[in-house]
DNA sequence: TTAGGGTTAG
């Protein structure tokens, strides 16, 4: 008797502490739960509260409603069972006393636990340890926390001293708690250290460092580890021993927290302790590893592996292969690929795909297309959709178009599940070779197939467009992708504004070295800069903060049809931007283009300047923009001026080996291009004289010839624009007749080759100028043309004759040559 | 437990 009411009084303390609950919701309230009572209550309360109270009301009355709901099937049928029982005359058993009981607690079902305890009253029955300790691991099983402690609590009240194993289980149970409401863990911990023996079950102390695992909390982690592993100093063990279990938890942690580093010491500090790890406690450390790209130190591991004569498994491999591939070392990845084999680990198609992506990334589509065939070669693994997607990227980066397109129908005849990764793969070779009919019939193709088209995809299609010249396509697209409900994210937008961008420089057909002109808004042809800008406002009314990549092709925009103004406008619209929009180097250099294309060189010298003072250091393509503006205005001293400060720049750039090439603030052939042909352009004799002096420099920088200098006897002037070439002219024999009187060489034919159709319209000039148009073989014929009349005849005076059989090659015979030199001396 | 994607400038 006195054990039941004891337990009684226990459900009484738990209905109390349920009716406070409810009372902060209604306070005027003040109620001993019936069942009916607590439905009925609860029905007000979610009555009262979605009639317009605030939502949280409304939330919290949901909840309670939930808690009123009849018990689950399985306890009713069980208290059915017991009611039954009684009824028939039997004894009930205490274990399935206590069994319902824990169950009803930790479901919270108090009235049922009324139910459960009057029954084991009238059965003289009374609440044991057992019962305790059922309502406990009940509460575990589901993860109740807080109903656990109050056990507890009741425990304590019954006057039954806790166990260990009840700690422990009160613990773990708290534990489950911490996913849905974080804190749990230290209370736990609380809990499990206010109550220290060695026979708590380690499990409680795993479940603490499990809640650690995620929340990151690494610290804490190998806290709990040292207090684990050592007793304070000359006293006996008070906690548990760690297990395997304990270390896997605190190394999964602090690779979790970032820190894998100490993740490989704990997996050292278990060798001491003569705890052998697992598989598992590899493969989060090198996992953790390879997320970092340390992939040297992953391999260490490995070898650690056969050392602890743990088995490697092929995701080891694969983990460790892919961290390689990702860290460009392909070489070390196919070794691992080798070694694996060797150790009689077969290689899955996941091995495969990972390196096949790699060497498809890294551009090395023959490695990509060797392992492929290994792939087909080997009877263990059949090819997937990720094998022929990153075996197609691999085509598309070795331009192998139609191998691409073969691999797309191979697929499809081989009815592999189809993704949207593929068809981006597709889509993407198309774009790159200017197909964009064949990408809108593959995003049809999709369609049709039932694979629903993701951005990505729709960014390759526009992409794909605008290389096309196809921007009416492109902006259709877009509207396709709004009409479908689809989030337009930046990089569609960006996708978008570049084929704008592109289709207004295929337009343009820029003059050289001559300003050009705006065509007006409202003159009835297309205004790409127009459209541009209604792409940027479009962006910001979905939100879309355009960046640098929107700006400046919106800016190269403006350039094309000669809106210098709004390019201006455009960079400073940036400027008043939050960080991330703050122009950058492509975007002042498209607007220095801008600039400089119409004329207005102080207006791009002047944002050049504005640039590097702002932090911004100038690259080639930045010096070189402002060379072409210095050009199209026609100002050889700024030019020269300008070259002088390059050359500077050049010299004084401190890591310009460290540069990635085009970052490098070196002249290049482009430079030199547009400053001579500026230079030359003047009638002014010190101008002329400073063509050479550009051209010498340009010749010692390896700029012009490039290590073919010594060879004076061929040179190849393919490639050079007419100024240059000129100056080549002028260079070339000077430097015969340095090599006859200074150095003692015989004179020997001298052979400028200018190259079959190679001369123009590709090395020379710029995208978008009419010679690209022109038909090149009569454009090296015509710099063939020059160099004989203009150059040797003209210039220097040197009289030649064109062979027939040559065609490109103008040939000063060695008799005429020597003559000049006599002439010259 | 292990594998995949896109945008810019001379």
């Amino acid at each position: 008797m006195v054990s039941s009411s004891r337990m009684l009084g226990l459900s009484f303390g738990l209905i109390v502490a349920n009716v406070a609950t409810l009372s902060a919701f209604i306070p005027q309230q003040n109620l001993f739960l019936s069942r009916r009572s607590g439905q009925k209550l609860a029905y007000e309360i979610n009555a009262t509260a979605t009639s317009g109270s605030s939502e949280g009301l409304a939330n919290e009355a949901r909840t309670v409603v939930k808690a009123f709901n009849e018990p689950p099937v399985k306890i009713q049928s069980r208290l059915e069972e017991i009611q039954q029982t009684i009824e028939r005359g039997e004894n009930l058993t205490q274990d399935y006393c206590d069994t319902t009981l824990g169950l009803c607690v930790a479901a919270e079902q108090w009235e049922c636990v009324i139910d459960v305890l009057e029954q084991m009253q009238k059965q003289q029955m009374t609440q044991e340890r057992s019962t305790f300790r059922m309502c406990l691991q009940q509460c575990f099983e589901v993860g109740n926390g807080a109903s656990a402690l109050e056990i507890l609590q009741a425990m304590e009240q019954a006057l039954i001293e806790p166990q260990p194993d009840d700690i422990g289980l009160v613990a773990a149970a708290m534990c489950r708690n911490n996913r849905k409401e974080s804190g749990w863990w230290k209370r736990a911990l609380d809990l499990l250290l206010k109550n220290p023996s060695p026979d708590v079950p380690i499990d409680a102390y795993d479940a603490v460092l499990a809640c650690l695992v995620d929340e990151r909390n690494w610290k804490e982690s190998i806290k709990l580890l040292r207090r684990l592993e050592q007793p304070p100093k000359n006293k006996k063990r008070m906690l548990p021993k760690p297990t395997l279990a304990t270390y896997r938890e605190v190394i999964e942690c602090c690779v979790a927290g970032n820190q894998v580093e100490q993740g490989v010491q704990i997996l050292d500090k278990m060798k001491k302790r003569g705890i052998k790890p697992t598989v598992y406690t590899f493969e989060i450390v090198i996992s953790g590893l390879a997320r970092k790209l340390q992939w040297r130190r992953a391999l260490q591991l490995l070898d650690t592996m056969d050392e602890y004569g743990v088995n490697k498994t092929v995701p080891i491999y694969n983990t460790l292969i892919s961290a390689c591939a990702r860290g460009k070392e392909i070489g070390v990845a196919k070794s691992l690929l080798a070694r694996m084999k060797k150790e009689g680990i077969w290689p899955s198609i996941i091995t495969y795909n990972s390196l096949i992506s790699s060497c498809a990334s890294a551009g090395r589509w023959k490695d990509a297309m060797n392992l492929f065939d290994q792939c087909n070669r080997d009877p263990h693994v059949e090819p997937d959709i990720y094998t022929y997607t990153n075996v197609i990227r691999a085509c598309s980066k070795g331009k192998m178009t139609e191998r691409a397109f073969t691999l797309h129908d191979t697929v499809l005849e081989k009815n592999i599940p189809l993704d949207s990764y593929f068809y981006a793969a597709v889509i993407e070779v198309a774009a790159n070779a200017r197909q964009w009919k064949r990408a809108l019939e593959l995003l049809d193709e999709m369609e049709e197939k039932g694979v629903p088209p993701s951005d990505v995809v729709y960014s390759l299609t526009i992409k794909a467009c605008g290389n096309g010249g196809k921007w009416q396509s492109a902006l259709n697209l877009l509207e396709k992708m709004r009409s479908k409900g689809m989030r337009i994210n930046l990089i569609t937008y960006n996708a978008a504004i570049a084929a704008l961008a592109k289709a207004a420089k295929r337009s343009a057909k820029y003059p050289t070295g001559r300003p050009w002109r705006p065509q007006e808004p409202d003159s009835g042809k297309i205004c790409f800069w127009v459209r541009a800008i209604e792409l940027l406002d479009q962006m910001k009314k979905d939100n879309i903060k355009p960046d640098g990549f929107s700006f400046s092709s919106a800016i190269s925009c403006c350039g094309a049809e000669g809106r210098w103004q709004e390019a201006l406008a455009l960079i400073d619209l940036m400027k008043k931007g939050g960080p991330r929009t703050q122009p950058n180097r492509v975007a002042f250099t498209a607007a220095i283009d801008a600039c400089g294309r119409s004329g207005e060189h102080m207006h791009a010298l002047w944002l050049f300047r504005n640039m590097t003072n702002n932090g911004i250091s100038a690259d080639r393509v930045a010096w070189n923009t402002l060379f072409h503006g210095f050009r199209v205005a026609n100002k050889p001293d700024l030019a020269y001026e300008l070259w002088g400060e390059m050359r500077k720049a050049a010299n004084t750039t401190d890591r310009i080996t460290a540069m990635p090439d085009h970052q490098k603030p070196t002249p290049d052939i482009i430079t030199v291009t547009d400053v001579i042909a500026t230079l030359a352009k003047s009638e002014n004799q010190v101008d002329q004289d400073r063509v050479d002096e550009v051209f010498a420099e340009a010749v010692n920088r390896g700029i012009i010839f490039g290590s073919h200098l010594d060879s004076v006897w061929e040179v190849d002037l393919s490639g050079l624009s007419l100024p240059v070439a000129r100056a080549a002219c002028r260079f070339v024999v000077n430097r015969t007749r340095q090599k006859v009187e200074d150095e003692g060489e015989d004179v020997k034919d001298l052979h400028f080759i200018t190259g079959v159709g190679a001369a123009f319209g590709q090395g020379q000039g710029r995208k978008g100028h009419a010679s690209t148009t022109a038909d090149k073989s009569s454009k090296s014929q015509s710099l063939r043309d020059y160099v004989q009349k203009e150059v040797l005849l003209g210039d220097l005076n040197i009289k030649s004759t064109i062979p027939k059989l040559a065609q490109g090659t103008v040939t000063i015979e060695r008799e005429v040559l020597a003559k000049w030199i006599e002439r010259r001396q």
